[in-house]
DNA sequence: GAAATTATTATACAAACGTATAAATACCAG
DNA sequence: CTGGTATTTATACGTTTGTATAATAATTTC
């Protein structure tokens, strides 16, 4: 009997890593976080189940992993494609919102796993404490844009004006990047970035302009 | 040795049929649904789990019903509640947007169904197209109303306008529902039902009043 | 190039899963 | 009070689950 035990190659320990992490997130995305199993997991990475012990002491841990890069990477794409905008603080308002309700920040996927994941965030207080951690970081942001654009306009809000317009910026930035990754058809194609301004236009007194490349959608 | 098999009652069907579904809600909440476990369904409804495929054929049957059952109860409560604000359409549309944004419909519960849904929603056809009316449903009342409180301050909108008014407006309500259910701790009692009126104010150039019962939160 | 290291695979195990089927008993009709 | 019915319980079966441990081989070290 011939052996048919499989070849490998012994990888870096980051690029492991990043690859169980990858393949969780793929894998979560389509069957939730229970329905992910470690032995799919493996498959789906190209590696068989006991590797995944040997870098993560248990499922839970690889799934609170995969949840943190999965957050973290949300907002830095966001801001990063916001960053295109340069210009009046205005502007970049506009680009923050405008980037946050167009693919790729818009996209089935990422709305599957921020859903996948909610129910260990109610339970674990890890999950919980990323959960808090991210929102608190994109509603800063936000925060600290709306403030910056109405200082520009010469018409600066106190902190606790500054906290609603946040908040009611990031209800309106959420609803509709929600429903745009849960409901795609239910949305014209470039609709939901120019409801965006609108809404934080109308939120916050604010004018802001539609960046050039809002149309895409 | 004695006999250990339980006693039991016949219950009317309808009951019994209710009873499985509420337990399912109860559990797929706090577990999602691939965490539901028939056993776990039939031991929160006080039964034995051979009786859940007396009712239900599947398990898959008894999730996409009890879903229905979930959204369709919460655009109900809505509702009803939102009914307590007779007068003017203005105030119909503030009573409706308050109650969104109050508990029993701000609830974390509530939330967490809804995202422990999303991914049947997203695979299953029969679970989509219950998603896609209820959507519709709870997004074509705020248009309604909008639209009948803008013509009662003499600025009608066309229906392209009253589409992305309701489109905008939605998004807020469920943004801030969304963030209320996932996060209680972020809000401060009251906050919520009061930055929805300020935003749908905002967006739709309406004045809606704070109602009397909007502060308890 | 031989030896040591450890990343990776292979195998095993008890528990829990959805579902199928058979046995029992609560209730209704007479 | 006595059957008949079908609701409900009990048991069983084959898979799949997360995890633990032992065997192997790719790579590094000297």
């Amino acid at each position: 009997m011939t052996q048919n035990r499989r070849k490998f190659s012994r990888e870096p320990a980051d690029a492991r890593r990043a690859a169980l992490i990858d393949a969780t997130l793929a894998l979560v995305a389509e069957k939730g976080v229970v329905g992910s199993t470690v032995r799919a997991i493996a498959e789906r990475a190209d590696v068989t189940p006991g590797l995944i012990r040997h870098y993560f002491s248990s499922k839970e841990e690889l799934i609170t992993a995969a949840y943190e890069q999965h957050m973290t990477g949300l907002t830095e794409l966001t801001a990063s494609l916001a960053e295109q905008n340069a210009g009046t603080a205005v502007s970049r308002l506009a680009g923050f919102v405008v980037a946050s309700l167009k693919p790729p920040v818009v996209d089935e996927r990422s709305v599957a796993l921020w859903a996948s994941f909610l129910n260990r965030v109610q339970q674990d207080p890890d999950m919980r404490r990323i959960h808090a951690e991210t929102y608190a970081d994109f509603r800063g942001r936000l925060e600290g844009l709306i403030a910056a654009a109405l200082e520009e306009v010469g018409t600066p809000g106190t902190p606790a004006q500054l906290r609603q317009l946040a908040i009611a910026a990031n209800a309106v930035v959420d609803g509709l990047w929600l429903e745009g990754g849960a409901l795609p058809e239910a949305f014209e194609p470039g609709e939901l970035p120019q409801i965006g301004l609108r809404s934080v236009s109308a939120i916050t007194g604010l004018n802001l302009q539609i960046p050039s490349d809002a149309k895409a959608g």
